[in-house]
DNA sequence: TCAGCTAAATCCAATTGATGGATGAAGTCA
DNA sequence: TGACTTCATCCATCAATTGGATTTAGCTGA
């Protein structure tokens, strides 16, 4: 049931509105902040006072006059508050140290060992994010707290992970709790292509502002939602769900037991295990491919390096595995009608162009709203890490943005 | 960009707030929407008061005791408001009159020439529908405007439908400005799949709250997608297009050029020609069909007896169409996370117990979120009229709903 | 150089709507 | 009949926005 509404909210909802428009907007006077919101003048100078002294923003000169006197500007301000953010993944955890303004102070990288146990990754990963914060030397009351991408489904109501194919052994796992009792910090937690996605709103500003659909291409293929600025969770938290969609069916049976899924044909394994079937071992030699299940990860480094260099039969199997993605891609953006495809993840590295290219095909040959625009096909701004700074953003978003309650441990 | 807030429009928040509570769950006490709304009782207080005082709603009975004083239940006053709905369509047009439970009061089919010469058809539709309001002797105080349901896409800024594949000839027509001048009334203007779930929405009560995919089978397929309660519109007014969600190719080429998308193969010509072609002149002349294209409404319908009182061949050829659209329901379903579906649209009469069966085949077997819940498959709360009676509620939503401002001409 | 003008930002009183605590109203139960 | 509950409202208070007046700061032209 939607909820009423009373002033102390208000006062927050505007604070927030004029927050964003002043991080998004880069350097901007009151004036014309008044204008975008739709705000009086002296609401703005109110909530632009609590800003300032809250720490958050700061005036950064003046604009030239425009016959009066001049407008002052105002910029967010870095240091006006940082939060950690954490991505797992099977064989490594990430972890961020961000400011407010979206950069990266410090990071971190934590192999993982396959298969692990929670309860060791959690305390290992929580101790060294702790570590991070302490040697930044940020001011303790500014960490906001701990944000958490991890792959595959989640439970919202309980924050708990649910059996994530990439994660042996990881049934029902309960992360938010695990990590508000491991670091004593607010905790969020959120599937990686929404946490990505959410981090693409977060430091993109208006380049990512209205709505777009966010291709997440980690160990397997997701995506997040961003509707109006606003991320779509789902009822279940799980929105997003790429790979299930409907392509051109092949022989393949998907985990959910569907043939007719994009998943199964888009993940490295079976894009390796095409170039092995279409190719032969020969040209699997030539790359430089193992084709041993246990070193997944590095063939497919392998492999996307052998496409980025232009290697015919890498590209061809890239390729196709792209335009299903394309074809799915289509679907969606004609059913969400957004004017913006968004493409990241550590996984699409070396392969953007064609990924880029066959989405870009796909979506704007053929769907009906090219009719009315293009549709922009591009990459994250964040790049490789948009895992882990979309989870610190989920923290300073739920934190700050107009309209959205953090999920986090009720307890904490 | 975001918008700030002020006092009056809290207010104005928070009515709306309480009267859908009061329109959604039926005959409630103030105590009760307090606890709902997480509003305080002396605000419910008020808030009703307003409500009352504006003919919104009555108070009706009391709640037996459960200990002191009894509850005196509120429920929406019927006569409270009113409004005009008019769903196009390529051979008639249905104009209803709707209060504000939901109720149609009276209505009027109007058939119309194809093809149709739009200034006609709007003056036509124009005068009947305010007749419809005259003859009914509803209060035009309280009469609050009129919505329209046009199928194909719509140019959400400008109000007006774009080339639709159903009504030739009618390019970038300006229906919501026409209509404006025909009625002198506030008009609202959507596509028919979004306009059937506003409806939904607003009629459905508990039945129809949070979120759901609305499947609409009129002369086309298209949905209809409400998320937390409110529709999705789209960068273009064009959110829930579903005919080009990608299904098993075929060798048939979509109007939008592409060759995988649903729509070519669930069109009310595409399932009859399948009839003609797989089971030939013969099944085609037992059923009744002319195969005539200019009598196709007729075919169609006799296609549907048919197959509702079980002719195998008919049923066939629905159940293959069916099965399809099963497909894309189930890659829409994963990728929004709404854990129920709803069916409607005059294009179903008959055949609703075949496309149930399939959707939920594809969706309840084989989609992730099966593992949490499964996902309700459900027909229309409203019926055959769920076009026209969701044009009225476009008005009667865009009226009292929170969060949700109407797409209207903006000089009426 | 100074008065006149313009635009930005702020001060002040008024208004609106929600809140918490106290009070009244209506019933139940022993 | 009296004690207790629950519902609903009254009253003073508080928080936030608004509109108009005022101050601050820079531009312009005689």
């Amino acid at each position: 049931m939607l909820g009423g509404t009373n002033l102390p909210r208000v006062g927050g909802y505007n604070q927030a509105v004029v927050l964003d428009a002043i991080r998004t907007r880069g350097p901007i006077s009151r004036v014309e902040l008044a204008a975008l919101s739709g705000l009086t003048n002296q609401t703005v100078s109110n909530v632009v006072r609590k800003l300032l002294d809250a720490g958050l923003v700061t005036e950064t000169g003046q604009a030239p006059s425009s016959g009066g006197k001049r407008r002052t500007l105002l910029a967010p301000r870095p240091d006006g508050a940082y939060a950690l953010g954490v991505h797992l993944d099977p064989d490594a955890a990430v972890i961020v140290l961000v400011n407010l303004a979206g950069e990266v102070l410090t990071s971190r990288r934590l192999r993982l060992s396959v298969p692990s146990e929670p309860a060791d990754v959690v305390d290992r990963v929580a101790r060294a994010a702790l570590r991070l914060a302490e040697r930044s030397a940020v001011d303790p009351g500014r960490l906001l707290g701990l944000g958490i991408a991890a792959p595959g489904p989640i439970d919202g109501s309980s924050g708990a992970v649910v059996s994530p194919p990439n994660l042996p052994g990881w049934d029902r796992v309960p992360l938010l709790k695990m990590f508000a009792e491991a670091t004593d910090m607010p905790v969020a937690l959120d599937n990686d292509a929404t946490a990505a996605a959410i981090g693409e709103r977060w430091i993109g500003g208006e380049a990512r502002a209205g709505s777009f659909l966010f291709i997440y291409l980690g160990t397997g293929i997701g995506a997040g939602i961003v509707l109006n600025n606003t991320v779509l969770h789902g009822d279940s938290g799980n929105a997003g769900e790429f790979g299930h969609l409907a392509v051109e069916p092949g022989d393949r049976v998907c985990h959910c037991g569907g043939t007719g899924c994009l998943g199964p044909y888009c993940s490295p394994a079976a894009i390796i295990d095409d170039l092995l079937r279409l190719h032969g071992r020969a040209a699997a030699d030539r790359i430089g491919l193992t084709g041993d299940p246990a070193s997944l990860h590095g063939d497919w480094k392998v492999l996307r390096r052998a496409a980025r260099t232009g290697d015919e039969d890498a590209c061809d199997v890239v390729r196709s595995a792209a335009r299903r993605i394309g074809q799915a891609a289509r679907g969606a953006v004609s059913l969400l009608d957004v004017s913006r495809v968004v493409l990241g993840g550590e996984g699409l590295r070396g392969i953007e162009p064609i990924v880029r290219e066959e989405i870009d095909t796909a979506v704007n040959s053929t769907s009906v709203a090219r009719a009315i625009r293009p549709i922009a096909i591009e990459q994250s701004v964040i790049g490789d890490t948009v895992g882990a700074v979309g989870a610190a953003s989920l923290v300073l978003h739920g934190n700050y943005t107009p309209g959205w309650r953090m999920l986090t441990d009720p307890s904490g």
